[in-house]
DNA sequence: TCTATTATTGCAAATAATTTGCAATAAATA
DNA sequence: TATTTATTGCAAATTATTTGCAATAATAGA
């Protein structure tokens, strides 16, 4: 999946009648220059011209409700955030070094046959799951 | 798996050099009756005597250090917990409705051979990983 | 059973992530 | 360029959770 450009990206939030602000504009480029999922707390304090905290949150659910981000669950009680590419639903999973938080992305997902059969079994329809590997990386062991 | 008696529980406390007080019996004695991961809000207003939230928050970290509760999380920002029985280590799965929050158990677990490809893979070890299924139930179609 | 020891509790205050009200500001449009 | 209104910054509010500390109660020993 080829990464979009920044202008490819402000294109899609005027084509979904939003505004290419100055905050919008730092905050996807960030997005657009990591491979894994940022904290709202790393995108502030990475971003060249800093913005408003209350600004990355509002950001970041705008970008959700366009289907632009994907939020993941580390389980460690704070957000993440990973830009999804265009006719891509950004459904995947990631390895999660429990030392060093590194962050190994996973694009193949084994469950959907076992989603499948157990949507049938209990009568359960609009099915997905979140799932994250967790392990001790190379480094710290 | 047969459930636990109050009985055994304070015992497994007692081995574990944990002394038994009120608020862990009714909260064990809680626990013991709900069949799904309980929020520490829900363990606080259905004990008959009430005890402080942070009570409860202290208890079941001490519950989860002595691996008698398993702590799961749904996505939604609150904690849940569940018995875990003797001799089980308590990994499993949920089917969760995105309308009602009604709570299913999934007690086949799919991802035992793809977890070890992956940490084969990546040269992780000590693997774990948290899964939640999401869908819509029969009840609220 | 009574006493001493110390884990545990309750209460209030502290954190941390996230949300929200509101006036000021800045995109987009005519 | 002027107008409209989405968006921002700032401060305050919310929610889940943690923590300090003095009071209390569970347990071991006499």
């Amino acid at each position: 999946m080829a990464r979009s450009t920044l202008h490819q990206l402000t294109s899609r939030l005027r084509e979904g009648d939003r505004r290419v602000t100055g905050p919008r504009q730092v905050i996807l480029d960030l997005l657009r220059s990591q491979p894994h999922p940022q904290t709202i707390r790393q995108i502030h304090s990475a971003l060249p011209d800093p913005c408003d905290l209350a600004t990355i949150y509002r950001a970041m659910h705008m970008l959700e409700s366009m289907a632009m981000v994907k939020r993941f669950d580390f389980g460690d009680g704070t957000a993440r955030f990973e830009l999804v590419g265009e006719g891509d639903d950004g459904h995947h999973h990631h390895l999660i070094c429990r030392q060093c938080s590194s962050v190994v992305e996973i694009d193949e997902c084994f469950l959907a046959a076992p989603e499948k059969k157990i949507a049938r079994q209990n009568g359960f329809i609009r099915m997905t799951h979140k799932l994250e590997f967790f392990g001790v990386c190379p480094e710290c062991q």
